[in-house]
DNA sequence: CCAGACGTTGTT
DNA sequence: GTCTGG
DNA sequence: CCAGACGTTGTT
DNA sequence: GTCTGG
């Protein structure tokens, strides 16, 4: 599933990847390497005349109904079963006119082990952002309307369950990303559940991370950087390869500084050679194996042309039964991060949750921050500031 | 009719 | 809002 | 999602 | 285990 993610995207970045030319309430919107629910996302919804808008939303549906003096709990939707988002009745009415995508860097998944779980990040090695197909919604609470939006999941792709049975629904192709969003072609209602497929891309890749970044309260590059486990393999290695396969972690520089615009260009790095022949363990970084590379490619062969898996000419059109079965595949069979060009790793700065009440003049203003903690009723608290500021 | 819920995940 | 349960 | 708490009594 | 808080 998902329950925390990556959005550091500088405003170039967001418009761009939503084709967009506007942002709504851009300054409610904190860049954050550790988000969770109830925290705020760039978030694509078609405007007023079908144009793609993005309009900053929390996490963490709180629908509609919700009564004005209700205390929002942003944990309860922050995700929606795909395979039953149309029976629901509390997702049902949103998919006619409400639906969205969130644009991130990746997002994280805990395994459990021994002694605790482990992080680990799960991003694109194009460095292009991960597109999420969303719901949203709008809640009139006592203090001003407040949007807020839900992840669709669906099962995990091959690739990621070892890590998960969940994963969240990734647009991969603007394509597939237009056709969730336009809202004004009824005829595309009936064919939405073709999106609900996993994302199986060689271009998924993944890396376990600090177990501080457990807590949301912990913020900065360090979330997302990969963390070294001493593996039976470079235990034993010799110090050359040892330095040599240290080269890897790129992902986790800020996209921007202050999320007005996109500084480094986040399209590049990508690996000029693919040739996953050193067995990886799935746990411990990424691009997956031989073995997993040849199956993707086998199924790019026998998955039909759907409109969110990039068209792959010889693509046999067999009558997919279900349709359950069937699994993204990456466009650019780019990947691995492996002995690729690692860009200069930024100083881990150490730093203790400090940036979530940093700036964002937002409209956070009314009561100050420590006054109401415990308040079960949103008493006069501003709209912007239920928490995470 | 009214009242009450409306969700996901993970769990050996 | 909309569906289910009583 | 993870982290952290999880209680009672009596008190004008 | 289960609930609350972030």
């Amino acid at each position: 599933m998902c329950g925390r993610a990556r959005c550091t995207l500088g405003a170039q970045e967001v418009l761009r990847t939503a084709r967009a030319s506007d942002w709504i309430d851009q300054e409610s919107y904190q860049p954050s390497y550790n988000a969770a629910p109830g925290a705020c996302f760039p978030v694509v919804r078609s405007g007023d005349g079908g144009e793609p808008v993005v309009h900053t939303m929390r996490w963490g549906l709180v629908p509609s109904f919700t009564k004005p003096g209700e205390k929002p709990n942003f944990f309860r939707m922050f995700n929606a079963r795909s395979e039953t988002v149309a029976e629901k009745a509390s997702f049902r009415r949103l998919i006619p006119a409400r639906r969205c995508l969130i644009p991130v860097d990746g997002f994280y998944e805990w395994v459990k082990e021994k002694d605790g779980k482990q992080p680990y990040y799960v991003h694109l090695s194009t460095g292009e952002p991960l597109v999420f197909a969303g719901l949203w919604d709008t809640w009139q609470s006592a203090e001003g309307t407040m949007h807020s939006f839900t992840i669709l999941t669906c099962d995990s792709c091959k690739r990621l369950d070892w890590l998960h049975d969940r994963m969240p629904v990734v647009l991969r192709t603007p394509e597939a990303q237009q056709r969730w969003l336009r809202t004004d072609d009824k005829d595309t209602l009936g064919t939405l559940h073709k999106l609900y497929v996993p994302y199986n891309g060689e271009d998924l890749v993944w890396h376990p991370v600090t177990r501080q970044m457990n807590t949301f309260k912990f913020q900065g590059p360090e979330c997302c950087k990969e963390l070294k486990i001493p593996s039976a393999a470079t235990f034993f290695a010799p110090r050359s390869a040892k330095a040599a396969g240290a080269a890897s972690t790129a992902s986790c520089e800020p996209r921007s500084g202050d999320g007005k615009e996109a500084g480094v260009g986040g399209m590049q790095q990508v690996a000029a050679d693919v040739e996953p022949e050193v067995k990886q363990e799935p746990g411990i970084s990424g691009q997956g194996h031989a073995a997993a590379s040849q199956h993707v490619k086998q199924e790019v062969q026998d998955a039909p042309a759907a409109i969110n898996t990039d068209e792959k000419p010889a693509g046999r059109q067999t009558a997919a039964p279900t349709g359950a079965a069937e699994e993204q595949t990456a466009a650019v069979a780019v990947s691995s991060t492996g002995a690729a060009a690692a860009p200069s790793q930024e100083t881990p700065q150490k730093r203790k949750a400090t940036d979530s009440s940093a700036a964002s003049p937002a409209k956070s203003s009314g009561a100050g921050k420590g006054s109401a903690k415990k308040a079960k009723l949103p008493g006069q608290r501003d709209i912007t500031s239920f928490f995470h500021k």
